[in-house]
DNA sequence: GAGTCGTGGTA
DNA sequence: TTACCAAGACT
């Protein structure tokens, strides 16, 4: 078996991404703001200090949490944003979880913000506001798994740890042929018997960003970039020109379509009515419109529960909604409203999260 | 093991 | 237009 650390590692130093915000950050006085300097790429965690960057584990952490199941161009803006907003564990420790789930708002699967927020409290508690070193101390923390917890410390303290993400199951895959779909146990279980062994217990750091960086820019899931890959060359997929088969499409089911209806009431300040949503379930913790069943009787009903003398004042075109595991109709609705009492929020300054198509309604009111 | 949990980009 | 899915974790 050919080991992929060394012809990683090198092609890493030319060819990896080393530019990104959670990567590395001026040490200055200020601080959190991350600068892209001239500083050419760094090869160790060590030479990063010596180019005057450090490596700040909340930074990482946060980023692997946003990272999970979401593309590095679309966590970029909102990483960013999120450190403005939370500059230290701290910080987003003392946050309320609406402010923090308000900024976390159109990236999706919130239970990520509401554990990260968690765990920033635990860290504080009991850990002395520092993300804890130890990896089962990691890995108990509320949102982060094997892999998670192996990334973190790797990249944040150089530990030797092996992840497997889906870049690492792509490339690793491909690079063995290893047969069967990521959800069998069987084939996870040797995806990660692979990701272990090829897992070098020096510069690790710099693998775990080599081996994603990888699997992002050229061993992508489509049209992978065979003539560029330093691995190219032992790579069974490349050899049998299997590549397509890896990763090995999931079994396909057919998608429920639900259909919902969302109240729109507005006060005479243009205030919109937002209710919390519960935590579990979709959109956990968002504020959103109020929903019911959709058909005439049950809106009826709902409408005159909230107000006797509401009437359906227009009904907005639908929208439909897809989820990962299900397609949403939503039929919004606006209502008269003479009502003015608590639960109506300025749309203009919304300090909440809102769920992204409520978020898109409520701004073609006006 | 199979479902749940988001969103925007892309083929 | 539709289907699929991108740095997973949890139940």
């Amino acid at each position: 078996m050919h080991p992929i650390s060394k012809p990683l590692l090198k092609w890493f130093e030319q060819f990896g991404r080393h530019h990104l915000p959670w990567q590395a950050t001026n040490s200055s006085p200020l601080g959190g703001q991350a600068t892209h300097s001239d500083l050419s790429y760094s090869t160790s965690n060590l030479q990063q200090f010596a180019e005057g960057k450090t490596i700040n584990p909340y930074h990482v952490w946060l980023s692997e949490i946003m990272l999970q199941q979401t593309q590095v161009t679309t966590v970029i803006g909102y990483f960013n944003n999120f450190i403005q907003h939370f500059p230290t564990i701290k910080a987003l420790a003392n946050a309320s979880e609406d402010a923090v789930l308000a900024q976390w708002a159109g990236l999706g699967y919130y239970a990520r913000a509401r554990n990260l927020h968690k765990c920033a409290q635990i860290i504080v508690e009991q850990h002395q506001g520092a993300l804890p070193k130890k990896f089962e101390q990691v890995i108990d923390l509320p949102g982060i798994g094997e892999s998670t917890a192996g990334a973190i410390l790797s990249i944040s303290f150089n530990q030797n740890h092996a992840i497997l993400d889906g870049n690492v199951k792509r490339v690793l895959s491909r690079y063995h042929q290893v047969k069967g779909h990521y959800g069998q146990s069987e084939t996870l279980k040797e995806l990660w018997r692979l990701a272990k062994y090829h897992t070098p217990n020096k510069r690790n750091a710099n693998y775990t960003q080599a081996i994603m960086d990888l699997g992002a820019t050229l061993c992508t899931r489509n049209n992978p970039e065979c003539d560029r890959c330093p691995l190219a060359q032992h790579c069974q997929a490349k050899q049998h020109n299997t590549q397509g088969n890896h990763p090995n499409p999931k079994p396909r089911k057919n998608k429920p379509t639900r259909s919902v209806a969302m109240l729109i009431y507005q006060n005479t300040a243009g205030e919109v009515y937002l209710e919390k949503r519960p935590k579990k379930g979709i959109w956990g913790g968002l504020w959103s419109l109020m929903e019911c069943e959709n058909d005439e009787k049950t809106i009826d009903q709902a409408i005159k529960k909230f107000d006797k003398n509401a009437k359906i004042e227009q009904k907005l075109s639908t929208i439909k909604h897809s989820f990962t595991h299900y397609h949403l109709m939503i039929s919004p609705i606006m209502v008269t409203c003479s009502k003015n009492t608590e639960g109506f929020r300025s749309i203009a300054e919304l300090k909440v999260g809102l769920p992204a198509p409520v978020k898109k309604i409520i701004a073609q009111l006006d």
